[in-house]
DNA sequence: ATGAAAGCGCTAACAT
DNA sequence: ATGTTAGCGCTTTCAT
């Protein structure tokens, strides 16, 4: 409420020199000046108005995340990695979930855009959606002109640098821990179809099938929808087949939740009964029962180095997209098949 | 990159008409005139900056919600209940974790001041804090002057418009379902004590052990700091005693999980064994094994509602302070005492 | 080293 | 019903 002018005058000198002072722009001024200013200011409690600076630097210090639900624990901890990193920088963090609907992404671009976000992170997307791309091209190129950075944290087609962890290796390597139990019936609980990270981490599965020799039998994926409830619903009905698998990889941790539920349900003992897996090591995967065996992603570090990664485009220099490393986390959900398993008859 | 200057040329008007037409302010245009106007700003992909709007009108359409911490799931959920009602109101929602630290909490009110977000959703605080009340205080007659609506989602001492929910009597009401199934020794784990919130559902707790005649001990209550781990090593405390309680209450979902690992650490069953309740009925409870018998806090709501109050407030109407209800969600964590607990020797 | 003045993009009186 | 003008609060040339 109290404006750069009447610091001004308080101090007997201009609305420049105090936005000079102020601004901590480097620009010489007289220390016994400064020091008027400052004073005047404190004793005014005067806070430069943002949108007025931010109108004219055409700099906001917003930075934009979009996720898919901010409910979400997994996205909740990319906030947080995005967060700790902007407090540092003095920026502020904006979030949208879009829930993944085409719709709701492009109207959250419109508004990253009529609020000059500096940045927009896109924590997740369902921009592959074919009636979309060409609006969502159009947007990213005006965010583009208008000088934001964007960065994306998942699989996309957009182009845009990107930040990601390597979905498909990662996912190979939990179908491969699998496989060295003794799993060779393994159930797969597949994300949304639309999401590229779904297909990929797919993807790796299939592949590290393939490579050890098991046939991928498309008869043991269903999905999952990224919910517990989908979870369960789908490890469900893989649990109700003929001859169920020995063991279930959920794509994501909180379809591993549904999953385990799903088990208990039929009273399997877990790992005994049936191994489980899921992928993103969310916290809790630590506090069910027993702790999740999953694939450990960074997701603070992940929504860190996004906006890090963002921070330097803006800055002008030139980043390329980054992989961050991932880990197994290897605990009590999975466990060698119980023998009623070993053999597959009629398989391999 | 386009103004509206540039569309009031390219529609032969003023750039006043073109306000008038794009802020649909139920301004009298000549529907003509409009026509002209929305097809020249349809043909120029223009967008107006909504930074500019907000300089001259002082509103930002920008609500500040500040948390502990936005990967915790209870103000995940609490966050995604604002979202869902700004996104009705176009409004942008702004998140800010403070950690529950004092000194970080009054630099972000600092921040909501400069960029004068239009509503201030407190849904954490540490403002109990003695030496940091004047300041907040001042702060908030500072925002209160600039227009922004202030609401509080959690008991704080701060003045101002509060939605929460009756964390006393939720509390004793858990309890009583507790004494109910027949424990007498409940352990209680408690949250951080400069918590408002913390102390309050102790209180409850309390009382309604006061009331059914059963000795409050405080030898029964440890302190997990609202977190998992705080809760597993709170309630391994707990369990090691020479006599252990029969029951626990968690005063939240996050230490209820870490209870419930420190039973199995002691191969305790539950609920044979041993009787586990939460408090806020995180979306993860439903997915611990049982499921967790916990206090249902309607977060979404005390969200959603938060903001709601907060935009009638915006709208000049007075709003008294509103207390959401809560209900008990009785799961699979509770049940009777093993027999061994039915009496004991030393109390009632 | 400091000040004057213009202007960011918009809205809101105040004309007409 | 539409246009003109001033101005929101700041930064930034350009002078001095």
């Amino acid at each position: 409420v109290v404006s750069i002018a009447q610091v001004a005058e308080a101090a007997g000198v201009s609305p420049a020199t105090v936005s000079r002072v102020l601004s901590n722009s480097g620009y010489p001024v007289r220390p016994a000046t400064r020091d008027r200013v400052l004073s005047a200011a404190k004793d005014l409690d005067f806070r430069p108005n943002r949108l007025a600076r931010a109108l004219v630097t055409s700099r906001t210090s917003i930075v934009a995340v979009i996720v898919h639900d901010i409910a979400d624990p997994y996205f909740g901890e990319i906030v947080r990695g995005v967060e700790d990193l902007a407090r540092q920088h003095d920026h502020q963090v904006l979030v949208a979930s879009s829930d993944r609907d085409p719709v709701r992404e492009l109207e959250i671009l419109e508004l990253m855009l009529a609020y000059s976000a500096d940045a927009v992170l896109f924590a997740a997307g369902a921009l592959e959606d074919e009636r979309y791309r060409r609006e969502s091209r159009r947007l990213l190129a005006a965010l583009d002109a208008a000088g934001s950075a964007v960065v994306q944290l998942a699989p996309h087609r957009v182009r845009a640098t990107r930040v990601t962890i390597d979905n498909a290796a990662a996912a190979a390597a939990m179908t491969r821990h699998l496989l060295a139990l003794g799993h060779r019936r393994i159930g797969y609980l597949h994300g949304p179809d639309e999401l590229a990270t779904s297909r990929v981490r797919l993807d790796g599965h299939r592949r590290a099938l393939d490579s050890a020799g098991v046939g991928f039998d498309p008869a043991l994926v269903a999905a999952g929808g990224f919910t517990s409830e989908g979870g369960e619903a789908a490890a469900a009905a893989l649990l109700d087949l003929a001859d169920p698998p020995s063991a279930i990889f959920a794509s994501n941790d909180l379809m591993a939740f549904g999953a385990l539920n799903a088990a208990r349900a039929r009273g399997l003992a877990i790992p005994d009964g049936l191994s489980v897996a899921g992928f993103d090591d969310v916290p809790t995967a630590r506090y069910v029962w027993p702790p999740l065996t999953t694939v450990a992603v960074p997701m603070r570090r992940l929504g860190r180095t996004g906006l890090e990664v963002a921070l330097r485009i803006l800055d002008g220099h030139p980043v390329r997209s980054r992989t961050i490393p991932t880990e197994l986390a290897i605990r009590g959900t999975t466990g060698p098949p119980a023998s009623r398993h070993d053999a597959n008859p009629g398989g391999i």
